[in-house]
DNA sequence: GCTATTGTTCTATATTCATCGAACAATAGC
DNA sequence: GCTATTGTTCGATGAATATAGAACAATAGC
């Protein structure tokens, strides 16, 4: 538990950091960084064992999304804001703004149901 | 080959987005749809089976990245950007700002050694 | 009707991933 | 040194995924 180690902020690659954020739970954890700040792992309230939490840690890590520092037994984590919008502009803000649009959209379906899908009428049909 | 299944611009979720997105093979799809506009499946010039291309295009599909016209034997794809544009404000031109960055970047990085990553120093290391 | 073209569905396979329990590592406090 | 706390690493497991070959569907053109 000495050292953890991060992409450079010119090492993310795109496809490794939409991958990061695309599971609900990364989601969440991203989320719930960008409006509280620095954070440990244990504080996220989710109902799920420490080895997975772990896990999904280690995916933002790796990612570069999010950094990691050590102080005693705790390990706060924090976004990687300034790195993310100087190799990826914008995207960040985009997901988070989504990401809350997302959540309040979700309770609102929540009490409709919810199966309204269409097809678009291709054009030689008959 | 009758009627093609679309989600409806609310129905979007943005795991199943940024998940859809996070495939190099099919940023490479919507950067190209981005570029060049409506275009059957086959004109991308990818080098892989038709079936790994058709599913590539239906996960963009399910996803409600792209919508799928027909007509005769060919299928047009296009890009949702109004759909994703309303739905999740100024990812889509996020994520294409980013792809286009990456791979200029990409291109530089393969002239060099690319094997810098670093560690951010625990505060209570010794 | 016959053939060529475009793309899908079905099935299989190898890989990756999310989850978790058990054991371990590092630190704080006594 | 001993114990509690926080989090990681190591396996294992079941589910999802990217890939592709074979067969099929729909259409255009003859």
């Amino acid at each position: 538990m000495r050292f953890v180690y991060h992409p450079a902020a010119d090492e993310l690659s795109l496809p490794s950091v939409l991958y990061a954020l695309s599971d609900p739970i990364r989601l969440q954890i991203v989320q719930a960084l960008s409006e509280s700040g620095e954070r440990p792992c244990g504080t996220f309230g989710l109902a799920l064992a420490k080895t997975t939490l772990s896990h999904h840690f280690k995916v933002l890590r790796e990612a570069g999304i999010i950094a990691i520092r050590t102080e005693g037994t705790y390990r706060w984590n924090s976004l990687r804001r300034a790195d993310l919008e100087a190799r990826f502009p914008g995207l960040l803000n985009a997901v988070l703004t989504a990401s809350e649009l997302d959540a309040a959209i979700a309770v609102h379906a929540s009490q409709q149901t919810a199966e309204a899908e269409f097809a678009f009428e291709p054009v030689g049909r008959r």
